[in-house]
DNA sequence: ACGCTCGTTCGGCATTACCGAATGGCTTTC
DNA sequence: GAAAGCCATTCGGTAATGCCGAACGAGCGT
């Protein structure tokens, strides 16, 4: 047997793998079959948790017959995030930077390090990205995570990228600690984090950081656009206009 | 030992119950024996689940000791309402009938005679309401689940009125299956649905069907707003821009 | 009409989750 | 400042429970 810490519950530990499954398939979710394939169980087993997962709502039952997450994941996830005090006061301001400037906006919260997307705003008719909610993201290949970075030691910089490298999503995308450093002197010089096609190309981010009364970190406000069609604005600008919104979330936290 | 369906597992279903638990409690979260004493279970119990739930996200643990519902919940929430095809081409158009009507906009889907909310875009600078994603709401009182209702046989709604019965939320609660019945004649002879302080004193919601190629109703876009501050327009008018842009999203679905 | 695959049910075995008591760290209270 | 309370956590033992595999029956696709 693989070592299992002791405590934890195995039912709920496949239940939840259960649901990033269904997480990872696309809209027409997964069969009995596949998931009791997926995660080399019996199918009588799979179906007893979906049954149960069922009643609570959390997984569906769709047409073929086939499987997806439920709304009742709908309803838990709105309420983690309106648990979350900073994104209730975000999402006004996120629809203000999304007017301004056309682009979509999003809140980061740090997660150990990481950047968690907990909130968004779509920009006016903008080309819908999918922009997942809730998952961590590299801290390297995202505004929001160089102002995250940008927080912490050297120490703690070094130690984190020497926990997870520095994925190379693009060509642009920044490999090597020296240059990581020098960005994040840049990051906290200017107040504002720039992504400029280093995790997606022809994607750009610009970010700010947003501290609470106490003057810590909270999390990082970020617009996320096209390059091509970006070219009126210069990098600068709206980076004032994202620091601007950042300070105003800031305020509302009583900064 | 109450009667359990066969085909339940245990530790799952107390999982779930965990997460309501914990989606009910206010931001600041639940202890672990608060928890245990929900339930009903060993303090030890609930402490393998908690740290099961964390791994994955699920849970997170703030200072407190605390638990609160985890920022994996955002995630699967999000995926869970991109999964439902009609969420995602909803939200444009909730976007623009929230700048037509300065209303907060929401799309509902028919979860068994039941409108469940899944995707809402809050009117510009309009008094925030605390509108769930994801929670069955009464049919009887909300305008959504007339328009739901108003597509059923007379026979399936009076089982389902027999069923969950009309509960009294106002004043102005329909509360009688006959007068029910006349105002879902209304409703499919107008095309929209109203509810006049119906839900929920001073406020009020206008909805229409939204119906797929095989014109069978998939959901309902609904709008809310502050009865006091809605004078200028009539709610035929009202009726009309909801209808027009239901219609709108229709289209898109292939109507 | 046949065969496949799917979800579903049902016993039986043993793994596993549950409990209760004991521990140590932390904040609170007098 | 010390002690008392509360907290999360660990640890065996027990039996309840979830897991499996095989058999059933419905629904497609051939």
């Amino acid at each position: 047997m693989t070592e299992r810490p002791r405590s934890r519950v195995q039912s709920v530990d496949r239940a939840a793998l259960m649901l990033g499954a269904l997480a990872e398939s696309d809209s027409s979710g997964l069969g009995l079959a596949d998931l009791a394939a997926h995660l080399g169980v019996a199918r009588s087993t799979v179906h007893a948790m979906l049954r149960t997962l069922e009643a609570h709502g959390l997984v569906a039952e769709v047409p073929g017959p086939r499987f997806v997450l439920g709304t009742g994941l709908i309803r838990l996830g709105d309420i983690a995030s309106s648990q979350l005090p900073i994104a209730d006061l975000a999402r006004p301001v996120l629809s203000a930077l999304a007017q301004a400037t056309g682009l979509t906006t999003r809140l980061a919260i740090a997660d150990d390090g990481f950047p968690v997307f907990v909130a968004k705003v779509d920009g006016p008719g903008a080309v819908r990205f999918t922009t997942p909610l809730g998952s961590r993201e590299s801290p390297n290949t995202s505004a929001a995570g160089k102002i995250i970075l940008a927080d912490l030691t050297e120490a703690r910089v070094r130690e984190l990228v020497h926990e997870v490298g520095l994925p190379k999503r693009t060509q642009r995308t920044i490999t090597t600690i020296t240059r990581l450093l020098d960005e994040l002197a840049r990051v906290r010089a200017q107040g504002y984090a720039v992504d400029d096609e280093e995790d997606l190309e022809g994607v750009f981010c610009v970010a700010a950081g947003v501290r609470d009364r106490a003057d810590r970190l909270v999390g990082a406000v970020s617009t996320t656009g096209i390059k091509s069609e970006q070219r009126a604005r210069s990098a600068a600008d709206l980076g004032a206009v994202v620091r601007e919104h950042a300070d105003r979330l800031a305020a509302r936290l009583g900064h």
